[in-house]
RNA sequence: CGGGGCGUAGCUCAGUCUGGUAGAGUGCUUGGUUUGGGACCAAGAUGUCGCGUGUUCGAAUCAUGUCGCCCCGACCA
C-alpha cells in the first residue's frame, strides 16, 4: 500500500522523521545552522501545548516573568560545575556595531565589547543574580518564576524539534527557605510533567532521578521524563532539578529567617522545550503522517465537503453550517473549501494529523447524514452517521481517541521495557538488536563491564526507577 | 572536529567516469474531462549546474580552493 510518507518508519527512522516535519508543513531548515523555523502550522501546536503547560505551572503558584538574552560571562563564570557543562556550547557576542570594510559588512573593530555577552543557554544565573536581591526575609519566599523565552546552545550535531541551536522553552526557578521545600519542589514539577505529557500529549513516560553523570551542571538532584520512541531509542523530554545551595551560595540569595538570623536559600529549576515536539512526533506519527492528540490539535475536526461543479457552494455551505454547530461545542474545526481536489485535502489532513475527518456528499447532505473517519485507527473506523448523532457524540469521540492513543503507547511501553538479569543478558540482547529499555540492577552498571557496553552499543543510563531507585533504565538515546 | 556522501528547475534526481546547444519525473499555470483515499488529456512557464580560481577553442563534466547540507562518530543539563 502506498505510505504518505517515505521511506516508512521501519525502513529509515531517522529519515522517516525529516520527511514527516516537511509533510506535515510543521517546520523547516532555516539559512541559520542547526536553527529552525516554525511554520504556522507547527507554531499552532506549540501554542497548544505551551497554553496548557502555562495554565499548569501558574497553578502550582508560579507567576510568569521575562530576564534578558544576553547574560554578562562574570555571572556564568560563578558557579564551576555550571560553567563546566556549558561554555563548549555558547554563542558569544562580542560587537556592537557593523561597519562596511573592503566592501564587507563586520563588526567594527572599535565596537567591541569591554566585557562580552553570551546568548542565554539557560538562565539560572541571570535569575540567581535577580534573586539575590528580590529576595530578604523569609517572607519573600517561596518565590516561584517562569519565563517562556528562546535560548541558544551550539550544537554539534543538530536535528529538527530534538536539539536546535536556538531552541523555545519554559525554565522555571524557584527559591526556598529550606532544602526539604526546595527538593519537594523539584519533585512536585517533575510530578506535573509527568501527568502533562500523560493527559496532554497522550505519552506514558518512564520517570525518574538522573545517575551522577547524567545529572544537570550546578544540580544535587535531577529528575527527568523520559519518553521511548517508536524505534526504541529514548528521549528526554523534560528536566527538574534540586540544585541545592549552589546558585544561592554563588549569587548570595540569602535572606533574615524567623530566628534573625541570615540564612543560605535553596533553589531548583525545571523546564520543557520544543523538543516535545519532537516526542510528540516520533511517538505518536506513521507511515501516512501525524497523528495528534486532540488537545493539541489545531483542528480537531476537518470538515471536507465532497464536491461536484455545480454543487460546490451548497456543499460549502451546508458543510459550514455543521462546522458552526461542532465550534458551538468548543470544537476546534477547520471545514476545507479550498478549491483542491477532494482527495488531495483528504491526504492534506492526514499527513497533518488531524484526530477527526469529516466527508459530507451530496446525497449524505439530503440524507442529513456525514461520513467520519479517526487518524488514529484509518479506514477500518469510517462510518457514516447522521449529523444529529454527530453533533452529540462530537466531543466524546475526541475526548476517546485522546485515552485511546495514550492506551496504544502504554500497551507499546510494556513491549519495550525489558527486565535483564545481568551484564551478559543486557549484552545479548543489545547484541541480538533488540530495541528499547532495559531495567538493569544500578550497582551492577558500577561495574567496569557496564562501560564498555556502554561504548560497544551506545547506550546510556537514562534514570533510575522510581518505583525502585536500586534499578536504573538503560537505553540509547536522542 | 574526524570518516563517508551530496550540492543541476519549487521539490526528488539523471547527466560528470569518457569535456561539445541544460534533461526527466513531480509540482506550478491555462483549458477540458473527472471527483467518497494521492485522476486523465492537451498546451505552457521555470535554471548563476553552490561559489572562486585554473586547464581548454570549448567546463555541470577535469584540477584545485572554498562554502553549505545530509549520514556515521566525538559532543549533548
Amino acid at each position: 500500500m502506498k505510505t504518505a510518507i517515505t521511506p516508512t518508519r521501519s525502513e529509515n527512522f531517522s529519515e522517516w522523521y525529516q520527511s514527516l516535519i516537511v509533510a506535515s508543513d510543521l517546520a523547516e531548515n532555516s539559512p541559520v545552522r542547526g536553527c529552525m523555523t516554525i511554520k504556522p502550522y507547527g507554531w499552532a501546536i506549540w501554542e497548544l501545548m505551551r497554553e496548557e503547560m502555562d495554565r499548569r505551572i501558574k497553578a502550582a503558584g508560579v507567576q510568569n516573568a521575562n530576564f534578558p538574552l544576553l547574560i554578562p560571562i562574570e555571572f556564568f563564570n560563578k558557579e564551576a560545575e555550571h560553567v563546566a557543562g556549558f561554555a563548549k556550547e555558547c554563542a558569544v557576542v562580542t560587537h556592537h556595531r557593523l561597519k562596511m570594510i573592503d566592501g564587507q559588512l563586520q563588526p567594527d573593530p572599535d565596537s567591541k565589547l569591554t566585557e562580552p555577552y553570551i546568548i542565554r543557554p539557560t538562565s539560572e544565573t541571570i535569575i540567581g543574580d535577580a534573586m539575590s536581591r528580590w529576595v530578604q526575609s523569609h517572607r519573600d519566599l517561596p518565590l516561584k518564576l517562569n519565563q517562556w523565552v528562546n535560548v541558544m546552545r551550539w550544537e554539534m550535531r543538530p536535528r529538527m524539534f530534538l536539539r536546535t541551536s536556538e531552541f523555545n522553552w519554559q525554565e522555571g526557578h524557584n527559591v526556598f527557605a529550606t532544602h526539604k521545600e526546595a527538593n519537594e519542589d523539584a519533585r512536585k514539577m517533575h510530578k506535573i510533567y509527568g501527568e502533562y505529557m500523560r493527559e496532554v500529549l497522550a505519552i506514558e513516560s518512564i520517570m525518574g532521578e538522573k545517575t551522577e553523570e547524567e545529572r544537570f551542571a550546578g544540580a544535587d538532584k535531577t529528575y527527568t521524563v523520559e519518553q521511548i520512541m517508536q524505534d526504541g531509542k529514548a528521549l528526554q523530554a523534560g528536566t527538574s532539578h534540586d540544585l541545592g545551595q549552589h546558585f544561592a551560595k554563588s549569587f548570595n540569595i540569602k535572606f533574615l529567617g524567623t530566628s534573625g538570623k541570615l540564612e543560605t536559600a535553596w533553589t531548583t529549576s525545571w523546564g520543557t522545550s520544543t523538543r516535545m515536539m519532537g516526542s510528540l512526533l516520533m511517538v505518536h506519527s506513521d507511515d501516512d503522517g501525524l497523528i495528534l492528540p486532540p488537545m493539541v490539535a489545531p483542528h480537531q475536526i476537518v470538515i471536507i465537503p465532497i464536491v461536484r461543479d455545480d454543487d460546490t457552494l451548497v456543499m460549502n455551505n451546508f458543510s459550514q453550517e455543521i462546522g458552526e454547530k461542532l465550534r458551538a461545542k468548543g470544537i476546534r474545526v477547520l471545514v476545507d473549501t479550498s478549491d483542491m481536489r477532494s482527495a488531495d485535502k483528504i491526504w492534506k489532513w492526514i499527513k497533518r494529523g488531524v484526530p477527526l475527518r469529516i466527508e459530507i456528499g451530496a446525497r449524505e447532505m439530503l440524507n442529513n447524514n456525514l461520513t467520519i473517519t479517526r487518524r488514529d485507527i484509518g479506514r477500518d473506523s469510517k462510518q457514516t452517521i447522521s449529523v444529529d448523532e454527530l453533533l452529540n457524540s462530537a466531543s466524546d469521540l475526541l475526548n476517546t481517541i485522546q485515552k485511546d492513543m495514550l492506551s496504544v503507547v502504554q500497551e507499546r511501553n510494556k513491549i519495550l521495557i525489558t527486565d535483564v538479569a545481568d551484564l551478559n543478558k543486557l549484552d545479548k540482547y543489545l547484541t541480538d538488536g533488540k530495541i528499547g529499555f532495559f531495567r538493569v540492577n544500578y550497582e551492577q552498571t558500577l561495574d567496569k563491564k557496564f562501560d564498555d557496553l556502554m561504548e560497544k552499543h551506545k547506550i546510556s543510563r537514562r534514570c533510575l526507577d522510581d518505583k525502585d531507585p536500586s534499578y536504573v533504565f538503560v537505553a540509547k538515546s536522542y
